[in-house]
DNA sequence: AGTCACCTGATT
DNA sequence: AATCAGGTGACT
């Protein structure tokens, strides 16, 4: 499931693959990809464009197409954007196509339909995302910041996490892991923490993503859909029943808005 | 703040 | 056949 780290390693490799290719033809398969833009906008937009720049902003791809348009990605939960040599190599799955002048291909597969692709102007995009949150990554996301940020909020700490407006980029599986890192419990009010707590929190979440990216990157090698889970050894992340490697507990699941959350009752209280 | 819809493939 | 997976936005 593509959360910050898997979203980043996509666009390293779409930065080596597509900065400078040309889009010959575009082809939006399933207009539920687009809605509420229509497919043949996306497809007339975006043929004849240079694809200048490939960004990320927390789980979103941003395509910088030379004529002044963006094209705008999300992958939610199974969407994954790669390039092939040829477009005849696209799998069912294929929501969105488009064919570069030098042959090759982006590809847009979705299984579950969930993924999201739109095309606003350049400088449309940052209304559009005016809602994300700091990118934990930056300079700019410091112990202070997150300190402050937090200690505004009483909402449980792993739906703060997950909320992003706050963090841009976490999702079910780094946050779980982050606070079992910190040793933080998944219901504990997040404003309520020590300072020391947040610090180790903000630390644990630097660190983690740092590692996921790379190792990410590493396994992203072919494309095809992502793999159950993160790309590392999980804590805590899909282990009900297990032993808690670090105290020996068995680690437990429980529902934060709709949604398993695990953890380890006796490392995080 | 909490719940549901969006979807389909994997699992039970 | 029923349930679960979860990112996000719309809804109550």
């Amino acid at each position: 499931m593509p959360e910050l780290p898997e979203v980043e390693a996509v666009c390293r490799k779409l930065r080596l693959a597509l900065i400078g290719a040309e889009i010959l033809s575009a082809h939006v398969l399933r207009p539920s990809v687009a809605r509420p833009q229509q497919p043949e906008e996306i497809e007339s937009r975006v043929t004849g464009q240079i694809v200048q720049g490939v960004r990320r902003r927390g789980k979103n791809i941003l395509l910088d197409l030379s004529r002044g348009d963006t094209l705008h990605v999300h992958l939610r939960m199974t969407g994954n954007l790669y390039v092939v040599g040829d477009v005849r190599f696209r799998s069912a799955a294929t929501r969105a196509y488009f064919e570069l002048t030098d042959g090759r291909g982006l590809i847009f597969q979705d299984s579950r339909l969930l993924g999201k692709m739109h095309v606003y102007k350049t400088d449309e995009i940052a209304r559009v995302l005016v809602n994300l949150g700091m990118e934990p990554l930056d300079k700019s996301f410091t112990p202070d910041w997150f300190i402050n940020r937090a200690r505004a909020s009483r909402k449980p700490a792993k739906i703060f996490l997950m909320d992003q407006s706050h963090v841009a980029g976490l999702g079910n599986i780094y946050a779980a892991e982050a606070l079992f890192h910190a040793r933080i419990h998944p219901a504990k009010p997040i404003g309520n923490l020590r300072k020391a707590k947040l610090q180790e929190l903000h630390g644990g979440i630097v660190g983690l993503l740092e590692a996921a990216v790379e190792s990410a990157y590493n396994a992203y090698a072919t494309p095809g859909q992502f793999s159950e889970g993160a790309f590392f050894p999980c804590a805590v992340y899909d282990r009900e029943g297990e032993r808690c490697a670090v105290c020996q507990r068995m680690i437990r699941r429980i529902q934060q808005g709709g949604r398993s959350t695990f953890y380890c009752p006796g490392c995080q209280r």
